[in-house]
Parts: structure tokens; C-alpha cells; sequence
DNA sequence: AAATTAAAGTTAAACGTTTAACCTAATTTA
DNA sequence: TAAATTAGGTTAAACGTTTAACTTTAATTT
């Protein structure tokens, strides 16, 4: 039989409410009862009862993670590294991740995460976009809820998000600092906020270069920011303007498109043209050349989303705290000093 | 205040154990009475404390679920699949899934995942290969335990795994069919139990079809079965061999890297060579020609996963079932008739 | 030196369920 | 017709913790 507390109480010589104390160290206990106490612990192998300290302490000591199951499925490990990371920091934290995942399509008739309408959960964690309808039907609940790499239309909840913007200066600047001066943007759909502050990081550091933002190099009238969309999207750019020498594309499913479009035109990268994603993914390191790029801290962004979760849970105010989780320059083979004037 | 078991009793004008035989169904209640209860219930939104359940019950609910951090990140979502086949069955069964994951390199430092030492969770899914250690070391804490798509090397445990063999003979009469004669296979690592017998499998369709099975045909040194040492295991094939006219590979990886190094060198798929793989991954349906291939139906592996866990769970007794779940044979554009006689 | 505070414990209530044991009235059985 | 069973409930104990309230002893303050 599993031993509980009164097990534990028995063989220290003590009550179970100096046991207790013992463990979450409330009150002063003296050393020697401490020593007792802990032995009977460690000796009986003594785990408190979840049931029961959930039970009493009106907690879950569960934090509940969604996303879509595209986002889950996605062939780049992006969304299953945040959520590694946000279950990473709660073995420290001593929570329980419940993961679930709901359709893309998900809408009125589908039924909330189980945890939800249970309550089994102290917060809720929600990793990219996710239907309206959900985050909708979901506030009425009053959980705790932390947006990761998303911002919901609502202003409700603590945000913790990519430094897309300072990326985006960061990735032009690298361009810029080898000589580049007709840096192209290749990006898919702008109504996605990621890629329009990348966009937007790109037009600033231009400007701080007193480089001029030309709407001709700029392309972003792809749907979906894919390999197959990045590769038209060069074409497209490469079809009116001769004279580029530097891309940056708004993620590296986009950039690897790109690559393939300029080897099929005899383009050398880098030394005709250099070329920069944003994410950082596996595949950049099986390319030829090897793409530069930004790199999200994809690990970082789950775990970052748990401490703000925690501390939400700690300090009972849902604050609307916003977090941007710094990116990287990563430099290979895939940029380098700009060969004509 | 979320509502308890006492509010609704009140509401319904009953006993607080009424409603919970009513809940439970564990006794007969009178129509009238039932009837008051549940509107009870659904006014105030009543959902029982699972604590509190647990508490009294001695189960968690919860059902634990390791896979190695590489299966989890991997490329292909196969793990991930079976994981969401198990997390969607887990639904109907009122069940949560913890998911945690170990490094490929766990060793006897390593603690083991928290739901374990706390007790947490009232049994384990193990899918895929995970260290040794891991196993040995769970073993002494007795939580029924079913593995996915692995079989360890004590025998102890319930077994899902996918009919390997079946589909190597599926796969090898599909190409006999179109009249091939000289079909090769190309596998990794044959100390994999999934590869050996699909091996097996094909060994026994050639038998079954005298047509003999020729060791130079058989290409199974390769260290791990991925896209790289499918390329070279073809070159190797064909440099000693000109006349095959079929390829089983034994999975779709290394299928890849065999169709890369045929177009390579001139064949034409499948009008000079027949080709098929084993698992049904995306990336099949990318390829030119979309590749024909054996599929394993992932999300089932899951979801009987997680059937065979809430069996053992209610029976108490924990049997040490073997599941083999089928596979199917998808005809897509790399296998037609043979050519040559 | 008396009064106050602090340290180190103990006791018992509370958390929200399930369920064994009990009760009453109505129905069935012998 | 008396005894036994069944339907339809209620009461209270139990599950394993935490914690407020209390006690005793020792140390500190005035």
C-alpha cells in the first residue's frame, strides 16, 4: 500500500501536521525532529497525495496546452519544441502539462478541451494561432491563459512573443553591413503579425541606413508562406528587377523556396546573391549553401510562457504581461560581402 | 465559487449521495428524482471535483506517456500521431494524458519523469524505442504499462505494435503482381525488429511465389534507415546488379533517397524500376512520381495504445497482450507493370 | 521579576467526493 | 398472512492532505 502521511507521522514520533510542515516548511521545526521526519520520508519512499493537496489547496497543479493539430503535426518541430519547453520549466515548477489539441476548423459545435469544462486545469497555455471561436467561448471561463507566439484580437491575457521587429532590423543589418544596398523582402501573407513585424524591422533598418524602401522589391502577396509560395515569389521579384543582390525572406520555408528558384537560374548564393530566412530550422543546415537566418529560441518561448503562467498562478493577478523573447543572428554559408557596386 | 456536490443536493432537495448515484448510476433512483438532479446539475454547471474523486477512488485519472525527445522532435510527425491517436481516445475514457519526454540518452543520473515517482498517473504508454535504463528502472514501480511500436526486451508488458510482416508481404505481392521477378529489398539496420521483419515479410511472398530469394538482392547494412544511406544503399544495389526491376525499401525514408539515386542515374520510376516504401509519410505525396507505400496507420497505433491501457486499468489484472495492427497497401505512381521478362 | 514573544509542537476541522450501513414503505414470495 | 425482498432514499465515515487554533516551554523584553 502506497504510505501516506500518518505512515510517515508514525515512524518520526510525530503529529501529521508537523510531517506536513516539515515538507512545505511552514514552521519553525527543529533540526532534530526535521532529520526524523525526512528519514521517515526517504525511508518509507513518501510521496504526498495528489488528489488530496489538490483537494485541499482548491489547485489543479495542472497547466493546460493547446493548439491546433496542424501546428502539432507540422513537419518543422516548432510548436512541439515550445511545448517541450513549457514542460521542461514545469518539472521545475511542479506542474502537469495536459496537452490537447483542437482542429483548425474547430467552431461552434465542437466541444472545449475536456479540461476546460472539468476545470481540471489552474491555467491554460495557448501555442500560435488558434480558432476565435475557441478563445471566445474559453474567456467566459475565467481561466488564466498565456497566448505564445500569437496575439488573440482581444487584449486579455499575457502575451509571450518572438522580437519579430528586432529580427527583422537584425537580418537587414547583416545584409547591410556586407555592402548590400538592394535588399529584396520576400514574405507570405502580412495579415500575419509575425511576418508584417518582420517587414517592418526590415523597412526600418533600411531607413536607418538611408537605404530608400522601394515597394518593388518587396513581395508579399503569397498566401501561405511556403516553400512553393517562396520560389513563385522570387520568380515573380527576380522577373522584374535584375539587379538584386541580397534577399531576406520572412521565414525559412519562404528562403529555402527562394534557393531553389535561384539555382535553377544559375545564381550562385552567396556570391550573386545573399539570402537570409527567420526561424531557424532544421532544414537550413541541409541546404546548399547553408542559410543564414534568425533564430527563434523556440525552447525558450514555451518556458518563458510557463514562468509567466506561474507567476500569474502565484501572485493571483492575471497581469497582461507582454513578453518578447529575443532572436539570434545565426551566420553560414548562405550570405556574404555584396560583389557589385 | 465553483459548485459543489452539496449545492446541487440542495438545489434538487435530495442527499449529497442521491447525486452522486445519479451521477455514477449506481443505484436505483426514481425518475422524478433523477430528473431533479440533473436539472440541478445543469443549472449551476455542476462538474465533481476530480480531486476529490481521485481522493476517494485511490486512481489519478491520469495516464502517463514517454517517448525519447528525437521521436518527439522528430521530422516526420509519426510519433506525434500516435500520441494525438492516444490523447483522442483518452477523450471518450474520461482520462488525461501527461506527456514527458526523456533524452535518447537517458541514463541511471537522470530522474526519472515526475508522474512516475509521485505516482500520478495510474498507468504508462512507452511509444517508440527509449533507453534501457528507463525501462529497468520504471519496472519496480508497477504501473501497468503498454508499449507502442517497441518491444522490450523483458517480457512484461502489454504490446501495440504494427504487422510488420503483413505489410512486407503486401508490399512484395504488390510487386509480384505487376510481374516483377527481380525484386530487391533495401532496409537499415536489421537489428530493428520493425525492419527484420518487414525482411521477414518479404522473404515469405517470394517463397509463396517461388521466385527465389537471392542474398545480392538484399541490401541491409546500412547503420540507420534514412534518406542518406538509401541513396547509397541503391548505388551499391545497382552497381553489381543492372536487371532489378523492383525496389522494396523498408521505409519511406530510405525509398527517397533510393528514387533520388534512380532519377540520378537516368530510370525512369516506375516505367524502368517499380518502387514502394513502408510507413506513409507526407513527404510521399511530394515526390515525383507520389511514391506507393505501405501505410501505418499512426493514429490508431495511438488509440489502441490507450484502449488496451483502460482494459488492463479495469481488469486489474494486467495482461501481457500483443496487438498487431494492420496495414494497408497505397497504390500510388512509383510501382507499375514490369517491363523487361 | 513579571510580562511578552517566539519556538516547537499537537488537535481537529475542512476540502468534495464515494460508499457501506441503515431506514422505511411497498411489493413479492411461500 | 407472515416473511422476505426490493425500491428509493439518508447518514456518516473514509480518502490524505493543509491549516487555524491551541498548548507548552524557553527566550527576550521591560
Amino acid at each position: 500500500m502506497k504510505p501516506t502521511i500518518k505512515d510517515v507521522a508514525k515512524k518520526a514520533n510525530v503529529s501529521i501536521a508537523t510531517v506536513s510542515f516539515v515538507i512545505n516548511n511552514r514552521k519553525p521545526i527543529s533540526p532534530e525532529t526535521k532529520n526524523r521526519v525526512l528519514k521517515a520520508i526517504k525511508s518509507l519512499n513518501y510521496h504526498p497525495s495528489k488528489s488530496a493537496v489538490n483537494l485541499v489547496s482548491g489547485k489543479t497543479g495542472n497547466i493546460g496546452f493547446i493548439l491546433t493539430d496542424d501546428h502539432f503535426l507540422r513537419t518543422e518541430p516548432f510548436y512541439t519544441r515550445i511545448f517541450l519547453g513549457a514542460e521542461f520549466e514545469a518539472r521545475n515548477e511542479e506542474y502537469y502539462i495536459i496537452l490537447t489539441s483542437v482542429r483548425e476548423d474547430f467552431n461552434e459545435n465542437d466541444p472545449l478541451p475536456r479540461f476546460i469544462l472539468n476545470k481540471s486545469v489552474d491555467g491554460v497555455i495557448i501555442a500560435g494561432k488558434v480558432p476565435l471561436n475557441l478563445v471566445q467561448r474559453m474567456s467566459s471561463y475565467g481561466f488564466p491563459t498565456v497566448f505564445v507566439d500569437y496575439i488573440p484580437p482581444m487584449n486579455c491575457c499575457s502575451l509571450v512573443l518572438i522580437d519579430n521587429i528586432q529580427g527583422g532590423i537584425m537580418a537587414t543589418n547583416h545584409l547591410i553591413s556586407f555592402g548590400h544596398k538592394k535588399i529584396a523582402f520576400i514574405g507570405g501573407d502580412i495579415k500575419h503579425p509575425s511576418l508584417s513585424d518582420r517587414l517592418n524591422g526590415y523597412k526600418q533598418a533600411l531607413n536607418d541606413a538611408n537605404i530608400p524602401v522601394k515597394n518593388n522589391l518587396i513581395v508579399i502577396d503569397a498566401k501561405y508562406p511556403d516553400r512553393l509560395n517562396g520560389y513563385n515569389s522570387a520568380k515573380k521579384l527576380f522577373e522584374k528587377n535584375k539587379d538584386i543582390t541580397a534577399i531576406f525572406a520572412g521565414n525559412d520555408a519562404m528562403a529555402i523556396g527562394v534557393l531553389n528558384y535561384l539555382k535553377d537560374n544559375g545564381y550562385n548564393v552567396p556570391v550573386d546573391v545573399s539570402l537570409i530566412g527567420f526561424d531557424d530550422v532544421e532544414a537550413d543546415l541541409m541546404l546548399n549553401p547553408p542559410l543564414s537566418t534568425i533564430k527563434v529560441p523556440k525552447i525558450e518561448l514555451g518556458s518563458e510562457a510557463l514562468k509567466v503562467m506561474v507567476n500569474n498562478l502565484k501572485n493571483k493577478k492575471t497581469l497582461n504581461k507582454k513578453i518578447l523573447v529575443p532572436v539570434e543572428l545565426v551566420k553560414r554559408e548562405s550570405t556574404s560581402f555584396c560583389n557589385t557596386k
